[in-house]
RNA sequence: GCCGCGGUGGCGGAAUUGGCAGACGCGCACGACUCAAAAUCGUGUGGGCGCAAGCUCAUGAGAGUUCGAUUCUCUCCCGCGGCACCA
C-alpha cells in the first residue's frame, strides 16, 4: 500500500447509515491510493478476471452490466484478500453498429458520442465502487489500439485465412450492411436491431474459421465452461460424420453426382436423387452442357428462377409443401445397379454437404414428403422396435434411430449402428464413396459496409490486385467525415471520400484505391484481453501522446522479438508479459455472445497461438455467464414495456452497496431473475443493521462462544461460496450471522473479521465501519490502510469441531425425534439413547429390529415384524 | 424433431458422494415503541386435522430402486434456451 490519504471519517458522525455520504468519499480514497491497480512487476500468483467490456451505448450502464461487474468484483476483491495479484480491467468496445446507429439517431458524429458515452459509463462504474484497474483502460477505436486489430488482419491475410469471395450473405436492410451468420437469429432477424434480414450475393472479406472448426470443438475439453455454453458452441460448430457417395449419371459421359449422407445404412432404400437449384449440374443443364429435352429445360429454368426469387427464410421454412422438377436424368446406385431419377428441389440446401441428397423416403421425413408429392416409390429397409414390416404409407412409420435392416442385401438383420459402419466400409472399399466430416460452422463474413469500424488495411491495385498495407504504415486511420450514414448500395460511406480512397499501390506505386469496407464490431474484442496487458504500450488515454513509446513496441509480433533469456526482469518483453498473464482465469459475460464473440475470440486466439504470440491454445480457462435481470413484471427489460430499472436511481436512493448486494443476492448467478424492489429493500435493511450493530454491539470483551463458532462457519462458507460463484448463499450466511449478533456483543477483532467478509459485497460500508471501529476504540489493528488490502480471514477448525451433535431418529424412515449426544458416540450408546425416547419407544415392538446408523447424524429403526 | 437447463411455500430462492425439506430474503399476521404513522425491534408464518401434545400430507405427474428419494432410474407433462427442410 502506498502512502495513506488521511482517513476521511469523522468520529462523531451519527449512527444513521448514509451511503450517499460515505460512498463517494471512499471511492475517492481508493482512487487516490490506487489500491486496485495490478502489480505488473510482481511475482505473486496472478489472477486475471475478465468481464465483457461494454459498447458504450447512449442508454448507459444497466442493471445487467451491474450484475456481472459487481459479482465479479466481489470475486476479485476476495482473491486480492487471498493474496493474489489480481487484474480486473475495463475498457470500451466502441466500434460497430450500436455506436454508429446511436450517433445517426442523435445526429452527432460517432467519435463524439462515443467519447461522451464512455465518460458517462465510467462515472457509473466508479459510482458502483467497482475495483477496476483504470490504469489499463483500453478503447477499440483508439488508432493505437486498432493498429493491432489491423495487424492481426494482415497476418490472417498472409496465412490465407482472410480472403475475398462472392458469397451469399445476410443483408440487414435496416442497418444497411452485411452480417455474419452468427449475427442472424434463428428466425432470420438481426440480433442487434431485431429486423428481418435478406440474402444477397456479394463479394466479401471472409475469415476461414472453418479451418479451425475441429480444434474449436476439441479444445472445449481443455477449458471449464458452463455446460450450457459448451453445448451451445458444440451445436453451432455442428460436426457430423458421414459419407459422400458417388453416382454416375446415365447417358452422360463423365458427369458424376456426389451426395453426402449420415445414413448410408439406408442406401438400399434410395429411390431418387434431389439436387439443389444452385447445384453445378443444374447450371450445366441450363447452359446446355448437359443435354435434356427442350420442354424439360424450360421447366428447369422456370423452377430455378422461381426458387431464386424466394427469400432464404421462405425457402428454409419447415413443413412447406415440397416442390420440384424432374430432370429426365438418372443416377446409378452402384450397390444394386438401380437407376435413381434425378430431381431438382429447393428443399435441398446448396451450402450443406454437396448440395445433392439421396432420397430415402422410407426413412427420412423430407424425402417421404417429396416422394408422396411426386408419386415416387417408398421402400422399407429398417424395421423398428414395434416390428412393423408393412408398406410405408404414413409419415409416422418413418423410422429414425432404432431398428434392424431388411431388404438390404448384406446388411439384413444388422442393427442400424452396425449397418452404418459396415456400409461405410463397403462403399469406401469399393471406391463408391468417401468418409466425410461436415460442419455447420461456416466462414466468417468479415466486412461491413459501414463507416464506424476499423478500415480493412488493404489496397486494390489495377496491376497488383489486392495488396496488403505494409505493417509499418499501420494504422490505416479512419478518416473523419461529416456524412457517415450507410449508403445502402452495398458500398461503405468511405467510398465517397476520394482523398482517402485514392492512394498509391505499396508495391508498384501506381494509382490504387483503398478497401472501403470496414471490420465488424467483433474485430476489436477478438484480442482485447491482450490489449489490457499492453495498455501502457497502446497509448490509452493516459499515454496517448507519450513520445517515449517506440513504434515497433506496439506490435503484437512475437517471432521478431524472441523471449529474452538474459533479462532478469520477466516482464520486460511483450511476450513475457502475455505468457505471465494468459490465459484469463475467469471470463464472465452474457450467454448471447456464446456463438459470437466467445467463439470468434477463441478462433483468433488459436491463430495467434499458431503464430507464437500467445502461450496456449485457449484464451479463457473458465467461462461463466450471468442470467438476465428481467423487469419486475418478469419480462425482458425494454423501453417499450416501461420496465427498465436504472441503476443510477437505485444508487441514488439506496447506495451502491445495496445495489451490489442485491444483484448478488437476487438468485443463482447463471439464472435469470426478475427485479424486485422489496427484495432490494431487504438488502438495504441488512446493511442498515450491520451499520448499527457495528457501532453499538461491539465491546472489548470476549465474543460469546456460540457466536464465535458461528463466525468460523461464516468464514468457511463465504469463501467456498465465492469460489463457486454462489454469491446468493454467501450473502445469506452473512445475513444469518447478524441475526445472532442482534442480542449479543462482538469483540472488536471479531467485528472486524465480519467486516472483512462483508468487504467484497459491500466495499464502502465495510471500509467505513472498519475505520470507525479503529477510531472509536483506539484498537490497534495490523494495518491502518484499506480493508480491501487486508488478508482474508482464516477460520479456526478447532472451534468448528462440535463436541455435541444432534442425532435424528427415524422409525421406518420417518422422522420421530432428535436428541443431543457427545460427538463420536458409538452405535451402541446412540441406539440405547434413541430407544429410550418416548416418541420413539411407542413405535418399537421388541420383535425384529434392523438398525441403520449414520455416525454423528442419524439412526433409523426398521421394524420388520 | 434433436440437444441442454429447469419445475420446491403467497413470492425470489436454500438443501446433492441419498439422511431433519423450506436456510436467507420478501410478503403477511400479531406484539413492543409512538398521540398516531413510518422506521426499528420482537414473535409467528407450507397444507390438512387438533384446544394442545401430536398426527398426517407435501419438492410438476406417475412408477421404480432403497431402511430412507427434492437428490438416483424409467415414463410422461410444463417452462426456458440452443440447433434445425442440415440429408
Amino acid at each position: 500500500m502506498t502512502e495513506n490519504i488521511a482517513t476521511p471519517v469523522e468520529i462523531n458522525e451519527p449512527i444513521h447509515y448514509d451511503p450517499g455520504t460515505i460512498e463517494p468519499r471512499w471511492q475517492q480514497y481508493w482512487q487516490l491510493n490506487k489500491i486496485y491497480e495490478a502489480d505488473f512487476g510482481s511475482k505473486k500468483e496472478k489472477f486475471y478476471c475478465l468481464v465483457e467490456f461494454p459498447y458504450p451505448s447512449g442508454a448507459g450502464l444497466h442493471v445487467g452490466h451491474a450484475r456481472s461487474y459487481a459479482s465479479m468484483d466481489a470475486f476479485v476483491r476476495y482473491k486480492r484478500m487471498k493474496g493474489f495479484n489480481a487484474l480486473y480491467p475495463m475498457g470500451w468496445d466502441a466500434f460497430g453498429l450500436p455506436a454508429e446507429n446511436y450517433a445517426i439517431k442523435v445526429g452527432i458524429h460517432p467519435s463524439k458520442t462515443v467519447a461522451e458515452n464512455i465518460a458517462h459509463f465510467k462515472v457509473q462504474c466508479q459510482s458502483l465502487g467497482l475495483s477496476f484497474d483504470w490504469s489499463r483502460e483500453i478503447n477499440t477505436t483508439d488508432p493505437a489500439y486498432y493498429r493491432q486489430t489491423q495487424w492481426i488482419f494482415l497476418r490472417l491475410l498472409k496465412e490465407g485465412l482472410a480472403y475475398r469471395n462472392e458469397v451469399s450473405v445476410n443483408w440487414c436492410p435496416t442497418c444497411r450492411t452485411n452480417l455474419a451468420d452468427e449475427e442472424v437469429l434463428a428466425d432470420g432477424m438481426h440480433e442487434r436491431c431485431g429486423n428481418p434480414t435478406e440474402k444477397r450475393s456479394q463479394t466479401q472479406w471472409l475469415l476461414r474459421i472453418t479451418k479451425y472448426a475441429q480444434r474449436l470443438l476439441d479444445d472445449l475439453k481443455l477449458v471449464d465452461y458452463s455446460d450450457k455454453i459448451r453445448v451451445q458452441q458444440e451445436n453451432w460448430i455442428g460436426r457430423k460424420e458421414g459419407i459422400t457417395i458417388k453416382f454416375k449419371i446415365s447417358a452422360q459421359g463423365s458427369d458424376v453426382i456426389e451426395a453426402f449422407t449420415t445414413r448410408p445404412d439406408t442406401m438400399f432404400g434410395a429411390t431418387f436423387i434431389v439436387l439443389a437449384p444452385e447445384h453445378y449440374l443444374v447450371e450445366r443443364i441450363m447452359k446446355g452442357e448437359v443435354k435434356v429435352d427442350a420442354k424439360t429445360s424450360r421447366e428447369i429454368k422456370a423452377y430455378v428462377a422461381s426458387s431464386r426469387s424466394k427469400t432464404e427464410i421462405d425457402r428454409n421454412s419447415k413443413g412447406r409443401k415440397k416442390t420440384g422438377v424432374f430432370t429426365g436424368l438418372f443416377g446409378l446406385n452402384n450397390l444394386n445397379g438401380k437407376l435413381l431419377p434425378i430431381w431438382i428441389s429447393d428443399f435441398v440446401l446448396s451450402h450443406f454437404g454437396t448440395g445433392a441428397v439421396v432420397g430415402v423416403p422410407g426413412h427420412d421425413q423430407r424425402d417421404f414428403e417429396f416422394a408422396k408429392q411426386f408419386g415416387l416409390p417408398i421402400t422399407r429397409v429398417v424395421v423398428g422396435p414395434d416390428g412393423d414390416t408393412s408398406e410405408i404409407t404414413e409419415l409416422v412409420q418413418v423410422q429414425e434411430e432404432a431398428g434392424k435392416m431388411v431388404n438390404s442385401d448384406f446388411l439384413d438383420g444388422l442393427e442400424i449402428r452396425e449397418a452404418i459402419n459396415k456400409m461405410t466400409d463397403h462403399l469406401e472399399a469399393k471406391g463408391f464413396g468417401k468418409r466425410t466430416v461436415t460442419f455447420h460452422l461456416r466462414d466468417w463474413v468479415f466486412s461491413r459496409q459501414h463507416y464506424w469500424g476499423e478500415p480493412i488495411p488493404v489496397v486494390h491495385c489495377p496491376q497488383c490486385g489486392v495488396v496488403p498495407v505494409p505493417e509499418k504504415d499501420l494504422p490505416v486511420e479512419l478518416p473523419f467525415v461529416e456524412k457517415y450514414e450507410p449508403s445502402g448500395t452495398g458500398e461503405s460511406p468511405l467510398a465517397k471520400i476520394a482523398t482517402w480512397v485514392n492512394t498509391a499501390c505499396p508495391v508498384c506505386s501506381a494509382p490504387a484505391k483503398r478497401e472501403t469496407d470496414t471490420m465488424p464490431n467483433w474485430a476489436g474484442s477478438n484480442w482485447y484481453y491482450l490489449g489490457y496487458l499492453l495498455a501502457d504500450k497502446l497509448g490509452n488515454s493516459k499515454s496517448q501522446n507519450d513520445p517515449g513509446v517506440a513504434q515497433d513496441d506496439v506490435i503484437l509480433a512475437s517471432e521478431a522479438r524472441p523471449e529474452s533469456t538474459s533479462d532478469t526482469n520477466i516482464f520486460s518483453t511483450t511476450k513475457n508479459l502475455i505468457n505471465h498473464w494468459m490465459p484469463v482465469d475467469i471470463y464472465e459475460g452474457g450467454f448471447e455472445h456464446t456463438t459470437l464473440h466467445l467463439l470468434y475470440s477463441r478462433f483468433i486466439y488459436k491463430f495467434l497461438f499458431d503464430l507464437g504470440v500467445v502461450p496456449g491454445p485457449e484464451p479463457y480457462a473458465k467461462r461463466r455467464s450471468h442470467g438476465i435481470v428481467l423487469g419486475p413484471d418478469g419480462r425482458k427489460m425494454s423501453k417499450s414495456f416501461g420496465n427498465v430499472i436504472n441503476p443510477d436511481e437505485i444508487v441514488k436512493q439506496y447506495g451502491s452497496d445495496t445495489l451490489r448486494l442485491y444483484e448478488m443476492f437476487m438468485g443463482p448467478f447463471e439464472q435469470s431473475v426478475s427485479w424486485s424492489d422489496s427484495s432490494l429493500q431487504g438488502c438495504y435493511r441488512f446493511l442498515t443493521r450491520v451499520n448499527r450493530l457495528t457501532l453499538k454491539n461491539v465491546t472489548n470483551e470476549e465474543t460469546p462462544k456460540e457466536l464465535l463458532i458461528a463466525l468460523q462457519a461464516v468464514i468457511k462458507k463465504v469463501g467456498e461460496d465465492i469460489e463457486a460463484l454462489k454469491f446468493n448463499t454467501a450473502v445469506a450466511i452473512l445475513m444469518e450471522f447478524i441475526n445472532g449478533w442482534e442480542n449479543n456483543n462482538l469483540k472488536y477483532e471479531d467485528a472486524e473479521t465480519f467486516l472483512r467478509l462483508l468487504a467484497p459485497f459491500a466495499p464502502h460500508l465495510a471500509e467505513e465501519l472498519r475505520h470507525k471501529l479503529l477510531i472509536s476504540t483506539g484498537w490497534d489493528a495490523d494495518s491502518r490502510g484499506s480493508i480491501h488490502l487486508l488478508s482474508w480471514p482464516v477460520y479456526d477448525p478447532e472451534l468448528l469441531k462440535q463436541d455435541r451433535v444432534f442425532i435424528v431418529v427415524q422409525v421406518n424412515g420417518k422422522l420421530r425425534d432428535r436428541f443431543e449426544i457427545e460427538a463420536g458416540a458409538d452405535e451402541r450408546s446412540v441406539t440405547a439413547a434413541a430407544k429410550a425416547l418416548p416418541k420413539v419407544k411407542k413405535y418399537l415392538s421388541n420383535e425384529h429390529l434392523k438398525i441403520i446408523f449414520v455416525p454423528g447424524k442419524l439412526i433409523n429403526f426398521v421394524v420388520t415384524d
